[in-house]
DNA sequence: GTCTATATGCTGATAGAC
DNA sequence: GTCTATCAGCATATAGAC
């Protein structure tokens, strides 16, 4: 008998976090209330303090975890090789992991401004760092005169920019599937780096 | 003598309008309240009531003139002729338009949810026509074999993502001039349509 | 046109019973 | 771990004096 009967917190913790994450994500962070969450999950206001230091905890834990999954995820990618297909497996990836995950993303880059300025430091440096790593790859393929870029930094953002685009309309089972949409997107960044 | 001394409601309104704009764009449309508005203008809050129904017209009003303004700047661009020459046109149009409005633009694109669901569907029309001259240019192209997309409509989406993601980065003073960020933007644009 | 005062309800967060 | 009760403050919006 570990554990207290009636001890939930393994599991509550969880579902709060995600109540959270789908309400900051449709209505935004300012517009959610701790009571909207807590009912969400089914909870009275105050029981929702065992899970979260206080409102702003929850929003930085959320996007402090997106990101560190990313950059986990992108761990395993080969730092060398043809820039052309580190290219291609960026963009695939891109895609993918954030199709997958639209509330993330979302809170992500729209909720930045409602991050304390502590926080906001943080989250900053972890998103620098995921752009430094497509960075890496189109100056890699400048050097190797591969791609023609006169600004890599600057031409990192725009494709991430386009990329995000890809959230921000589509949804399964409309008219493309999501290889169709990698493919579009993935040859019209193709042609963009090219000579 | 054709106006009472004391009635400033010509210079007023926009006033509200410009301190809305403002906050709306920096803290979010939830997190500012009426009061703050007022205080940004120098009333109190019962006097912003003279100037609107109340905070939701606001919002719609603004992204409503922001998107009337947009289309009526775009009103005399030829829809005719060289599509690689109508393309170079809407890009550069499109990077300085909207460096010149970032709170405009933040708040077009970072509001939408927060409009009633009468007012998003008038805004969600204005933003399709919008992306609908882009997508007359690309698909023109496609036409006489200027361009090589397979999907103009995803394309436009696109593109227009990816000249957005200009205003979130850049600043007037810094490294790059303006110019030199319409080069970098328009050449990738130009190569990601070209076959 | 602007003010003060007010109605009514929600906010984040805490205290203490169970 | 969850509940109820409560704090102090702010929210949108309106009414009526000037």
């Amino acid at each position: 008998m570990a554990r207290t009967q009636g001890s939930h917190s393994d599991i509550t913790g969880p579902r709060v976090r995600a109540a959270a994450l789908r309400l900051f994500a449709s209505q935004g962070y300012a517009a959610v209330s701790m009571r909207k969450i807590a009912s969400e999950v089914g909870l009275q206001v105050g029981a929702l303090y065992n899970y979260t230091a206080d409102k702003q905890s929850l929003l930085f834990d959320l996007m402090n975890e997106h990101l560190q999954a990313l950059l986990e995820a992108r761990a395993n990618a080969s730092a060398n090789g043809d820039p052309m297909d580190r290219l291609q497996e960026f963009t695939a990836f891109h895609i993918r992991y954030h199709e997958e995950r639209p509330d993330e993303v979302f809170i992500a880059y729209m909720e930045l401004r409602n991050l304390s300025p502590e926080n906001f430091v943080v989250i900053e440096k972890l998103r620098d760092r995921y752009e430094g790593e497509l960075e890496a790859i189109l100056s890699d393929g400048v050097r190797a005169g591969v791609f023609d870029l006169a600004e890599p930094k600057v031409s990192a953002r725009a494709i991430i920019s386009m990329l995000n685009g890809v959230t921000t309309w589509y949804r399964r089972g409309g008219r493309l599937s999501l290889d169709e949409v990698e493919t579009v997107y993935w040859n019209m960044v193709r042609k963009a780096v090219s000579r």
